[in-house]
DNA sequence: TGGCCAATTGACAGCGTTGTCTATTGCCGG
DNA sequence: CCGGCAATAGACAACGCTGTCAATTGGCCA
C-alpha cells in the first residue's frame, strides 16, 4: 500500500493517482479549480487506499486543527450530555472533532487549565456551557488567546461574542397558558436561585402569562428555591400547607418539580386529580416519575449543533459567518412536553 | 515574545535560555541527560514567555498525538458522564487530552466512522464503554488499526486486550448479605436483560449470598427484566401480588429499584417499613427519590482514571505497563450506600 | 498565425516538533 | 601527561500537509 508499511500518505495518493501532492490536497479540501475528472480519478485512489490525511500535518500546516473544545462544569447535567451529543454529531458531519473538559468554575489554576488546553491544542473553537460562559477569567483567557467562542445559554450575552440560547420567557409563558387553559386559577411558582439568569426569566414568563390573563400573581403562592429536588419539596410542603391550596403548581425546573411530586405524595395529595404539577427542561426522570412530568424540553442537542456550526463557519469560506450582531445570537425553539402530571381542574 | 507575533515556539525558548532547541525538547520530554541547572534554566525561560509545545507538531514529528478517544453510544447514561468526568482528569494531569465520539453500535457505517477518528486523529489510546467494548466490528476495526483500547465493564474479557471493571458478584452478594441480615427471608430478585452480562453476574451474586446462608433462590421470587423503569414496576407488580409477599426486592439495577418504588407507592405499600428495596449502580435519582434507595455504587470515575492510565502507561518508559494477562485486567472495589429504602423487617 | 487569458496543475518552502547522530566537555586511570 | 569514556549539548533531517507562486495547457480573438 503505502511506500513504506504504514499508512498511506498525501503522497502515495498522488503517486497512485497520477498527479501532484498539492491537487490531492486541492480535492479533499474542496478547493476550487480542479478539474472534474481529476478530481473524480484523486477521490477514486483516496477511496481504494482508505487514505485520511493526518490531523496533525494539516494542522501544523495550514493553521487548523479541526478541533473544537467543549468546556463544562458538571458533567452529570443532562444538559452537557446533550450538548455534548449534538456537538458531536455536528463535528462529525463536518469533519471536526470533539475535545472536552471539565473544569471546576473557580479552581484557583483555572487559567492555566484553559492556556494548557488552548495553546497545546490550537482549538479552533471553543464551545462553554453555564456556569463557565458567564465565567469572566473563562472569557478573558480565551480572548486573549484568540479562540472563538460560543455561549450556550450564559447569564447574558455579550457584544461581539456568539451564543446560543433557548427562549425562556415565552417558555414559561406557554407552560403557564396550559395550566390556565386547564381551569388553574391559583397556580403557584417556584423559583430558581436570583443568581441565575433563567430564573428570572422564567419567573417573567409566569408573571406575563398571568399578566395576558388579567391576574396578577399572589405573592402568597410564589416561592423560593434552588433548581434541586430538596428545595422544591420543601417549597411544596411551604404552598400545600396554606390555608387556600393552590391546585396547580409550576416549578421552573424538573428536579423541583420531582421534589413537589413527592411532597405532594407525602401529604396524601393525588397528582393530577388534586393537583397539577409543571416542570421546565425535561429532564430524563420527568417521564420515568409517577405520573410523567408535562414540562418543556429545551433543544439542547439543536442548540450545540448550531454552536459548532457557528464555529466552523468562522473558518469555511463557503459557510455564511454571522455577520451582524442580531446573527451572533441565536434563540432557537423549545417544545412544550404535556404528559400527566397536569389536568383540567 | 516571539520572534514573529504569534506565540512562542521552541526556537523562542531555545534562544532567550542560550541553548538548542534540542535541549529545550529534552527537558520538556523528562529526557535524562539534561544538567539539572540547564533544565532549570529552561523551564524559567519556558515559564516566562508561557511556552507550550504545539501538539500537532509534536504529534508529527514524535508519532504521539497526546489524545485519548471514547467511544460511547448512550450519552444520557450517567455511566458514560461518570466515565468521561474521570478520564478528562486523569488526562489532564498526564498531559493528555479526551477526544469523545458517539457512535450507534448497529450504524451501517460505523467501520468508516471509526476510521476517521483514527486515522485522522491517530489517538494514543481509545476507552470503550458498554455496548460498543463487546461489539466485534469496533473492536476489529481498532485492532486493525493498531490503536491500543481498554474496555470498561465488558461482557467478558478479551486476551490480550486490557479492561476495567467492577466485581458485579461480590457486590450483589453483599446487598443480599445486608437484606439478610436485616432479617429478610424472602428476598425477590428483579434480573437484567440475558443479554448484558451484568444480569448474570448480579444473579449469581444473589445467589452465592442466599446459599451462603443456607437459602435456596425461590423461583417464585426471580422476576425477569430489562434494566428499564417500566420493567421494573411491572416485575413488582407481579412480586407484590403473590399470596406470600416477599418482605424485601433486589432490584439489579436502579432503574427498576425506581421502578419498584413506584409500584409499591401504588400499591400502598410503605416502604421501607413493608417493603425492602435495593437497587444496583447508584443512579443520580436513586439520591432524590422517597425514600433515598440503598444501593451500590459503581467505582466509575476511578476505573476510567484507571483505563486511561493503563493507555498512557504503555508510550511512556517512566510508568509501568501491564505485563502478564492478569495485569490487563482490573477490578476496582465498590462501594455499599446504605440509604432509606431498607430496613429491618 | 501569434498573443493573451483563464483554467488547471505542479514545485517547493515552510509549519514546530522529535529522533538520530555527531560534537564538546570534564574527569579518571595508567 | 595522555587516551578514553561518560555526561551533556547541538546540528540537521524528517514528519505529512498547506500556502505561495510559477508553469503548462487549451481556447479564443485579432
Amino acid at each position: 500500500m503505502s511506500s513504506r508499511g504504514g499508512s498511506p500518505t498525501i503522497v502515495d495518493v498522488a503517486r497512485e493517482a497520477g498527479v501532484s501532492i498539492k491537487t490531492v490536497s486541492r480535492v479533499l479540501n474542496h478547493e476550487p479549480g480542479v478539474h472534474e475528472s481529476t478530481r473524480e480519478q484523486v477521490l477514486k485512489v483516496v477511496e481504494a487506499l482508505r487514505y485520511r490525511p493526518k490531523q496533525s500535518a494539516r494542522s501544523l500546516a495550514g493553521g487548523r486543527s479541526f478541533l473544537i473544545g467543549l468546556l463544562y462544569y458538571d458533567p452529570s447535567a443532562i444538559f452537557v450530555g446533550s450538548v455534548q451529543q449534538g456537538a458531536t454529531l455536528r463535528c462529525r458531519e463536518l469533519g471536526y472533532h470533539l475535545v472536552v473538559e471539565s473544569l471546576h468554575n473557580d479552581a484557583p489554576d483555572l487559567r492555566q487549565q484553559i492556556d494548557r488546553m488552548v495553546l497545546a491544542l490550537r482549538p479552533d473553537g471553543m464551545i462553554l456551557t453555564p456556569p463557565l460562559c458567564d465565567n469572566p477569567e473563562v472569557l478573558a483567557a480565551l480572548r486573549e488567546s484568540g479562540t472563538p467562542c460560543v455561549l450556550m445559554s450564559p447569564e447574558r450575552d455579550l457584544v461581539g461574542v456568539p451564543s446560543v440560547r433557548m427562549d425562556d420567557i415565552h417558555a414559561a409563558e406557554e407552560i403557564t397558558n396550559l395550566l390556565l387553559s386547564l381551569g388553574h386559577q391559583r397556580i403557584a411558582f417556584i423559583k430558581g436561585p436570583p443568581d441565575q439568569s433563567a430564573s428570572g426569566l422564567r419567573y417573567q414568563g409566569f408573571v406575563n402569562a398571568l399578566r395576558a390573563h388579567g391576574l396578577q400573581p399572589d405573592p402568597e403562592l410564589i416561592q423560593p428555591g434552588q433548581f434541586t429536588f430538596a428545595s422544591g419539596r420543601d417549597a411544596a410542603h411551604q404552598l400545600l400547607s396554606r390555608r387556600q391550596r393552590p391546585t396547580a403548581v409550576f416549578a421552573s425546573n424538573d428536579d423541583m418539580a420531582l421534589g413537589v411530586l413527592a411532597a405532594a405524595q407525602r401529604l396524601g395529595l393525588a397528582v393530577p386529580n388534586e393537583l397539577s404539577v409543571a416542570g421546565f427542561d425535561d429532564s430524563p426522570t420527568a417521564a420515568l416519575v409517577w405520573p410523567p412530568l408535562t414540562t418543556v424540553r429545551q433543544p439542547v442537542a439543536e442548540m450545540a449543533r448550531a454552536a459548532v456550526e457557528m464555529l466552523v463557519s468562522v473558518q469555511r469560506p463557503d459557510m455564511t459567518a454571522p455577520e451582524d450582531e442580531a446573527d451572533l445570537h441565536k434563540v432557537l425553539p423549545h417544545e412544550l412536553v404535556v404528559r400527566d402530571s397536569t389536568r383540567a381542574r
